[in-house]
DNA sequence: ATACGCCCCTGGTGGC
DNA sequence: TGCCACCAGGGGCGTA
């Protein structure tokens, strides 16, 4: 799934296509995806005027003029398909619920894998919801630092990999910008959380911010479950530095002549990617299992 | 509290 | 071409 970059770039295409539109007609085509959908989830949406989003690490927030807001997961595979008015290709088989607009423009909410997510709760909730309430800092804004992350791992015994990935440590990191942000910091995946220094917590908390920046800044990158929420061919091809690159060289060493390529291993049944070279076990430092 | 394995589901890919 | 094992961006749950 969507990464934060991904969340915020579908995000800011739903701004831009449905903020203060009404919802005119809206399809449910099944009862739901990993969990039903909310009770009347089409009454509660038809009517309603779009008031707003947010974003919240992996999760979406469209506010409506009914004090209802509805949250939005994409989970491994969804994607958000928004067509212009006249313009909405046939339903997707997987295209589990839409809503057009009253001005014709079509929202469509695809995931094959069905690992995603749709509630509806009251806008004034929205910080306490169950799926919320136990988020971490957001990685872009002011409240994560090093000494916030320091407080988050301290105690943490598991791979500073895994705890990246744990969205109470900071929301929105993934497989993939969990690696990215290890490599960029240069830090082992497999070092024990608690065993970082501040400095190299500090180069972390950077590495994160850049990463995830430079993705955005990018337009959200992609892999092949991914569209663009405006639907558009070409999508964007990020440069992963070292994820999905086993064998081959990263920037640092291209070809992978000095490094001998990227490494993959596998850290809680997920791959993790990283360089030997620049990303090195320190003499002594604790290696966690997972 | 923390950590880990397992599970949810479909589709793409590569090997035989 | 067919079949099959394996892999995939997430996260909740049960069990130690």
């Amino acid at each position: 799934m969507p990464e934060l970059p991904e969340v915020e770039t579908v995000m800011r295409g739903m701004r831009l296509h449905l903020d203060g539109r009404t919802i005119a007609r809206v399809t449910v085509r099944r009862e739901g995806m990993r969990t039903p959908f909310p009770p009347d989830l089409a009454r509660r949406l038809e009517g309603a005027r779009i008031r707003g989003f947010a974003r919240r690490g992996k999760y979406i927030l469209m506010r409506l003029d009914t004090g209802e807001s509805m949250l939005l997961h994409l989970g491994m595979s969804g994607r958000v398909l928004l067509s212009l008015p006249g313009k909405a290709p046939a339903p997707d088989r997987h295209e589990h619920l839409s809503f057009e607009t009253t001005d014709g423009t079509h929202f469509g909410l695809i995931d094959p894998r069905r690992f995603g997510t749709v509630d509806m709760m009251p806008t004034a909730d929205e910080g306490t919801h169950r799926l919320l309430a136990r988020l971490g800092p957001e990685p872009l804004g002011n409240g994560f630092s090093q000494a916030c992350l320091h407080q988050a791992i301290a105690r943490r015994k598991t791979s500073i990999k895994a705890a990246l990935m744990d969205q109470s440590v900071v929301a929105g990191i993934g497989n993939i910008y969990a690696s990215e942000a290890l490599f960029r910091a240069g830090i082992h995946p497999a070092r024990m959380a608690c065993g970082l220094d501040a400095p190299e917590e500090a180069r972390l908390v950077e590495a994160i911010r850049a990463v995830l920046e430079e993705a955005i800044a990018a337009g959200g990158s992609s892999l092949r479950d991914y569209a663009q929420p405006d639907g558009e061919l070409g999508y964007f091809q990020h440069a992963w530095r070292v994820y999905g690159r086993a064998g081959q060289g990263c920037p640092d060493c291209p070809g992978g002549k000095v490094c001998g390529g990227v490494v993959r291993i596998e850290q809680a049944g997920r791959s993790t990617f990283f360089c030997p070279r620049r990303q090195v076990l320190p003499v002594g430092a604790p290696i966690a299992a997972g």
